[in-house]
DNA sequence: AACGTTCGATGTAACGATTCAATAACCCGG
DNA sequence: CCGGGTTATTGAATCGTTACATCGAACGTT
């Protein structure tokens, strides 16, 4: 494979006059940097990326890690993320965790490893250890969908607890009493925001809430939870469901509508985050939903403020509110 | 940030000898080892992956570019190939093409330059120039769902002329004699084939396959399709639509159910890659099902013994048939 | 014609690891 | 206690770029 030096002796020039014409075109006469150009083309020249990356000390790349690709509504995330760092001709890498924290951790590590020069995280154990030590070591982080109110890192989330009231109340509103929450872990923060703001909108309106937890944000998860509802009897059972999520929310439907319930006759059901599929589901889900492209739009611009303006960056914590779009669950 | 010398100068041995309790930890004496990794951990170092990748060549990484990480079939081969290439202690960096043929360069042209191992694509543009001169520089590449017959690449897919065939029967066996394919670009020859394939199991039962062909495969563009079909008017509407994938279908559905259509009593749909939301859809959708994760192994796979047999390594094409899940649309 | 400027091209020292031949330390039997 | 054979460690060369200080040519002005 082709090295610079071959590019150089093919065109007669040195290499530092080949690294021109690369990285600052306008600085060579056209006369020359049509010569080298012709040569980069004979020779199927590519520059060697990790020897740029060595000197330079950083790569042309940043890092994005998610918990579950499969997840719309992180796909969407992503390509609002992509659309800035393309601003800045800068590459996403994209790794899915899969919840794992161990795959987060070995994904993190490899990033640091690969001196990429920023990262954006939804970290599956609250952005715990891992994170900040990454911060401390001095590589640019924004955490994603996870706003604690740390000053010491940028993040950009939605606030869960006025999305779980926007749930809870409208749901109220609707004259339900007795209503279910299913999500979890209820260990995750955004997570159990949800299930708090929907707490205390229904309180307010003299309703209650049972939380079913989960253990994961699948249509699986959501299959299963809405099995033992089902098992529960009509009597015994609550008039609504929240999930915390509309992968939930789908499997909640399949199964409840494949046991005979109507929804939302006897079941209603809101989702979260109103990906593409909430729309297009058996009954259309109503759902609360996150502003998934600008999250990560906005992340990612962070993050190349906190890279570019170096040293002097205010971190920031940047939260978004969500917004009902009511269907016919 | 540390760097090598700083980890040798404090366990007070050589570069050498850091450099081998990280790449062979067997062949540094028990002692050594203990003071070497006591004084990596004090320091917080980690190697400088582009420093390695450079003396050695390659990176531990291979690339994975798909056209559409919305896609739910994409995420789960992505998983299947993550799967295998975890065994070989290398990373799947994942890109989204978009269906963008200049992103697809760019993500390419970027892999490349990055001299990793191989890449695993399914190209916007069948698998033309661009794919053929990576291969002719040397970079390991196996096409994924592009089953061409060529003899110089790996290739992994699915028989979709097979599949096509299975919706084209399966509708015509259910009395349908008029049946409409929605999907697109034609040019691709996985949607080609689908259509093919239904058309022949169609003619050989006595029932005809007209194409509604679309920009892309996603639940807007099955939206607008389903628009058009619904605007024609009872008399003059086929009975059935076959859709080149289930984002269609589930786009289909939606807009005919909304306009008062029965599914499938006005209008039967099948789909195709049998996605989860499939069975989770307002009507479970019929369709074809492929091997979604085994088909992502199997090329990651194939990919790997082309980068370590090297040279001795004859190309192979594997092909899975797919398989008909009967639902109720 | 001489001189000061500018503009373009050059050469070389890093960057941070790995590799490998050479050397040093060690072990054990005689 | 010495020598022969291992086993451990060392040190320098190397990977392919970029950055930058330096050098040279060309040009316009007086």
């Amino acid at each position: 494979m082709a090295r610079i030096e071959d590019v150089a002796a093919r065109a007669g020039v040195s290499v530092g006059t080949v690294s021109n014409v690369l990285n600052r075109p306008q600085a060579v006469a056209p006369k020359t940097r049509a010569r080298v150009e012709a040569a980069i083309a004979e020779l199927g020249y590519l520059p060697n990326e990790s020897a740029r990356a060595l000197v330079s000390g950083r790569s042309r790349t940043v890092g994005l890690v998610v918990p579950d690709v499969t997840n719309p509504f992180f796909a969407d995330l992503a390509r609002g993320a992509e659309e800035v760092a393309d601003k800045h001709d800068v590459v996403v890498e994209l790794y899915n965790s899969a919840d794992s924290l161990e795959r987060e951790l070995r994904y993190l590590g490899r990033l640091e490893t690969q001196r990429v020069q920023g990262i954006l995280v939804t970290p599956v154990d609250r952005g715990g250890r891992a994170v900040e030590e990454l911060i401390s070591r001095g590589t640019p982080v924004v955490l994603l969908d996870r706003g604690r109110p740390s000053r010491s890192v940028c993040s950009v989330s939605v606030d869960h607890l006025a999305g779980g009231r926007l749930a809870g109340a409208h749901l109220a509103e609707l004259g339900h009493r007795r209503i279910a929450f299913v999500g979890g872990p209820l260990s995750a923060p955004q997570v159990a925001d949800r299930l708090d703001g929907a707490r205390r909108a229904a309180a307010a309106a003299g309703a209650t809430v049972e939380a079913v937890e989960t253990p994961a944000l699948t249509v699986a998860a959501g299959r299963q939870a809405a099995g033992a509802l089902v098992a529960r009897g009509a009597g015994d059972r609550p008039s609504a469901v929240f999930c915390a999520n509309d992968l939930l929310a789908l499997g909640v439907l399949q199964t409840v509508t494949r046991d005979g319930l109507r929804v939302p006759e006897d079941l209603a059901i809101v989702g979260y985050d109103d990906i593409e599929f909430a729309a297009a589901a058996a009954v259309p889900l109503t759902s609360v939903r996150q502003p998934r492209e600008q999250l990560g739009r906005v992340a990612a611009e962070l993050l190349f403020e906190e890279i570019n303006d170096a040293g002097r960056h205010g971190h920031r914590q940047v939260a978004f509110q969500p917004e009902l779009v009511v269907r016919r669950s």
